[in-house]
DNA sequence: GCAAAAGTGTTGTGTCTACACCCATGT
DNA sequence: ACATGGGTGTAGACACAACACTTTTGC
């Protein structure tokens, strides 16, 4: 029974999206001494003695960038693999944070935004973390709310479609996305407009989210409780 | 900066599933000492210097159940509240077990199915636990294949509607489970039929899962690619 | 024949995609 | 007027819930 914890480290690791230019970037920061000396790592470090996990990764990402840019932060997963670094046994929680379009944080010079679909040599298994980071966007993206973090404030459904576009891989029509967005009650109509392009063309009106806190919207596509039941935690 | 590890504990624990007796029920143990003195606990135990939280787990489960019954296994999420446990720092991966309605395992005499709609007084943070357990089953059991992890190997579709019914909490027709079901493909008859009980009825024909590995059978309940695209991984 | 249980047919609703069409602005 | 970009109308495709109806058995 190999009962005794030695020396297992944990350290929280945060796999923070934006929206930059068009496509889902990821932060990343060098190394720059061994192991995986120059490969590309996900922020994060050691948890405190007297932290949550949450606490801890905020704090690191503290060095890296203005954490009130983050508008969303959840956990992801627990990585144990022992030999996923090769010079200590390590534990990695990692988390995934998102940073709206408008905001562009000052970086460290190790620290850079990398594309999501074309990641540099990662240290570790942290290539597999971004890619379930950004697949956890995904999914949510299409059942609740969390469009709001990516977005700024106050957008048009223009600006709203091209984000979306970016982060689920494929294009998004303008009016489709509109028409789902405002029958679930998710988005909403500031009354303010846009002014045209200078080549013209229509003001686009100023939308905003109803709620930037996150919120399911589609719970169950299928086996809903019958119509006039309720659920309730207390039943079954 | 509080970047010592000091004596910071990991366990991984279990929220094994099972429906039984038409009530979906958790597997505890009574606490025979402090601290938690009688309040019931989630199987597990710490992790060991060269495993994996999942290899542990099952490991510690093994002293619980066979853990051959085990339909299904996963991650749910890492608790790091610094005083989750008033003796010691403690970080505790929970993960979520589900085992088939028709295994029947025999159990420690500290150990019991609990229904989880009516939990004893629980140990540390276990209540929320289980109850995350469980809305990890009811959200999955919506949009994948899971059932067959609560399903014996044949069934027919009363009592396949009857493990649904009390896994969700409300009930479930069995008219359209068997449309949803079979539409997907998760399900197929086997052709065979069951006898009909001593009261007469027409004998229901069995059907089996197609697959007893978890797949996602509704991706995306919207905002799906637009027909003649791909998503791939490279895109976006 | 009758009760019981299983399974199919059918209708209606809601939500989505696709695409045609209309609207408001600059030049 | 016409190009440009924004927004609405509408039709078709599905998937689902609900419920009536048919099928197959025991008695």
């Amino acid at each position: 029974m190999p009962e005794f914890t030695t020396t297992t480290a944990h350290v929280a690791l945060a796999v923070v999206l934006q929206v930059r230019g068009a496509r889902l970037r990821v932060l990343l920061w060098q190394r720059a001494r061994p192991p995986e000396l120059g490969a590309w790592a996900l922020p994060g470090g050691l948890l405190g003695a007297d932290e949550t996990l949450e606490v801890s990764i905020r704090r690191h990402l503290a060095e890296k960038v203005d954490v009130r840019g983050l508008s969303h932060l959840e956990q992801l997963e627990t990585r144990s693999e022992p030999r996923r670094n090769r010079a200590v046994r390590e534990l990695a929680t990692a988390y995934l944070g998102l940073v709206p379009a408008d905001v562009d944080p000052v970086l460290p010079g190790d620290t850079a935004w990398h594309p999501v679909a074309r990641l540099p040599q990662a240290a570790f298994d942290h290539r597999s973390i971004v890619l379930a980071g950004r697949d956890r966007l995904r999914a949510k993206l299409s059942y609740s709310n969390l469009g709001f973090a990516l977005a700024p404030p106050q957008f048009t459904l223009s600006e709203l479609r091209a984000l979306y576009a970016a982060a689920l891989g494929h294009e998004v029509s303008a009016t489709n996305l509109q028409r789902v967005l405002v029958r679930r009650g998710v988005i909403e109509s500031t009354g303010t407009r846009r002014e045209a392009g200078p080549v013209g063309g229509r003001p686009a009106a100023v939308y905003r989210f109803r709620s930037r806190r996150l919120e399911i919207t589609d719970p169950f596509a299928v086996l809903r409780p019958p119509h006039g039941a309720r659920a309730g935690p207390g039943a079954g």
